[in-house]
DNA sequence: GATGAATGAGCCTTCATTCAT
DNA sequence: AATGAATGAAGGCTCATTCAT
């Protein structure tokens, strides 16, 4: 078993006091020495394991879309594959649960969203990001529609859950993940075939 | 005597350079001296006309939100009264025509929404605006659906027009309106009784 | 009759505004702007009637310090030269009435004093000044002391003007002239020979 | 392991350097680059130590209170207490010695006096060293005077403190602590009945 | 590995002065 | 004569980063 050295345990810390700061103070006030008192450590120690202030946020933004992946993933292989409505609804309902509706990711996230426009390393990030979500949706829509068609619809899903989940972020209870996993649910199966309705309801039955 | 009439060029002079900044580098590199320089002019007057930089952003978001809010009530103002489905539709091209889908003001607008959660002047600004357009839509989808439905449709709305917005501003070649509004109206279409289709296709034959 | 031009109606009006906004403000942040807007004139204008923030402020000393020398002059003018203890008792009196106890010109000559300093035009001013109270107090001791007790009294009374008019500038209340008067004669009385003090009182009962 | 105990080294580096440059330029010229160069240090320090200029000089002004206050309690707690004229003598001198009397002191303190009319927190410091020394003065006085008198002789004793102080900073040869302790002195004699002048003479004679 | 003292650039703001009107 | 718009330097402060310890 190998040791585990300070990065392990010292990056994960200063990546969630960023978003806890980030969350609570806004971006413009989040600098380096409010970060580290937050971590509990020095504001010296961040540019040690991340270079940099830029390295940090680069960082916070990967752990955050990363966590958005897995839980995707995890969720999808939870999934019945002849399903595909159920699987739609299982990715959009991994982008309202865990940590990514919390308010701090929430104002994190949206942050990096307005940054992400003038920096190039976090433009590549949120890029990864959009292209996996819209893949992951016409991959599954196609089961159920036209390739055009599919396309439009993931577009619309996609805009809808980042909507909802902006909309969220700047309402002082929060995101409510009910309501948007509801209304962007209502929006899926207003647009695919009736049997695929039947299908999902069926599944459901089934794993229970 | 002096120049007067002054304040009336340089606020909107300064402004619109604002928006062109914060558009280009993006609001952690919008100093007062890149603005200043940007509108040919001196540092040190933003504060004497906007009291200082905060009262400059805030400006420059109350001019964005009141060039939408005259964009929507002009167009509202050209639309049929008994075409309930025309006139969320036209709501909905207000939000993708004009001053608003320039990369620019995107991009201002996404770096004020980021910012609005931790500055009150902006959060009440955003306020204001996100109930009008909800209201709007209400008011309107209020002909074509029972109450209940028409609200949670209208969150709907104002999420996929928020949500396609965002994702434009984040796409290299910005917004596409069509598109957008393409998008937007399938589903309202979608989601209101046939016979307001067709009342709205009548109106549209006898305008022109 | 001469037509009595602007620059005779402009610089006393500035000059009064300087030393209300000193008062009021202190010198720290007696800024054209805030002395223009008290005299409700425009800021430029002080350049153009005194040259400068310099000019104005040295300005304003001189005509503090002439207003003193008027009043002590009319004093003297007043007092009957066969009595120099009642003429010692006249020039301290002097400094502690008219407009020279205002709590705004305290402010501002102590500002002033402050200044002077390291300011060589208000330094010669300051020198201008003491150096005449010293020379008043002294012709008039040297009627009943000796040449040698004349000047450390004077040196004393001069000291003991500018301590009680310091202490009162500190004080909320602003400057006790009575109290003043009272406490500075006393100390000159016990110095100067008695019959000097019948002298006076012969002169007082007189003159009524 | 970081440099430790800078703190104790800093703060009266920093307060010293900005006597030197109040006592040498004036506070008008005092910034944080100047006081900061004559240190030797950068000027963003100021800030990290005191909180900011003000930081700076209200503790500046509370070194050189302390300071007196020092000087003070030790000169009197050398002083026969079965000696009150001793005693006040001591008091006065304590005023006229050590570090308070160097020409930077002195300019200093004359800038303190003249922005405490305007800045609460000097104000307050101002306050509590008047009200000290004239308590000390009455305490003394009370033994040899009626209270009455005491209250009037210790504010003319306090006036005529801060007036030989207050010119001898105006003087280019700075301020002559034996011509002042002596005119102070020779008025307090002047008031104190005969008997307190003997007691003195004997404690002296004793005391070496 | 970690500290926090220190730097120095950059920020926002204030201000005395100039100048077209 | 007077305005007040405009400048640009200088002010205090914040901050990411470096480095001796």
């Amino acid at each position: 078993m190998p040791k585990i050295g300070m990065p392990e345990i010292r990056r994960p810390q200063l990546i969630k006091a960023t978003i806890r700061v980030i969350g609570q103070v806004g971006m413009s006030r989040a600098s380096v020495a409010v970060i580290g008192r937050a971590a509990g450590v020095s504001p010296g120690i961040i540019s040690h394991y991340f270079g940099g202030k830029d390295g940090l946020l680069e960082a916070t933004m990967r752990y955050i879309l990363k966590d958005l992946a897995n839980i995707t993933r995890a969720k999808l292989s939870k999934t019945n594959k002849e399903d595909p409505l159920g699987r739609v609804l299982g990715i959009v309902e991994s982008n309202f649960s865990g940590g990514q509706i919390s308010p701090d990711v929430a104002s994190t996230w949206l942050a990096f969203w307005s940054r992400a426009m003038h920096d190039p390393a976090l433009y590549r990030l949120q890029q990864v990001n959009e292209k996996r979500l819209l893949s992951y949706l016409r991959a599954e829509l196609k089961h159920m529609l036209t390739a055009d068609k599919a396309k439009s619809v993931a577009i619309a899903v996609a805009a809808l859950i980042d909507g909802m989940w902006l909309r969220g972020a700047l309402t002082p209870k929060g995101i409510d993940p009910q309501q948007a996993e509801h209304i962007v649910g209502d929006y899926i199966k207003s647009m695919v075939p009736e049997r695929f309705l039947s299908i999902h309801q069926k599944t459901i039955r089934k794993s229970n």
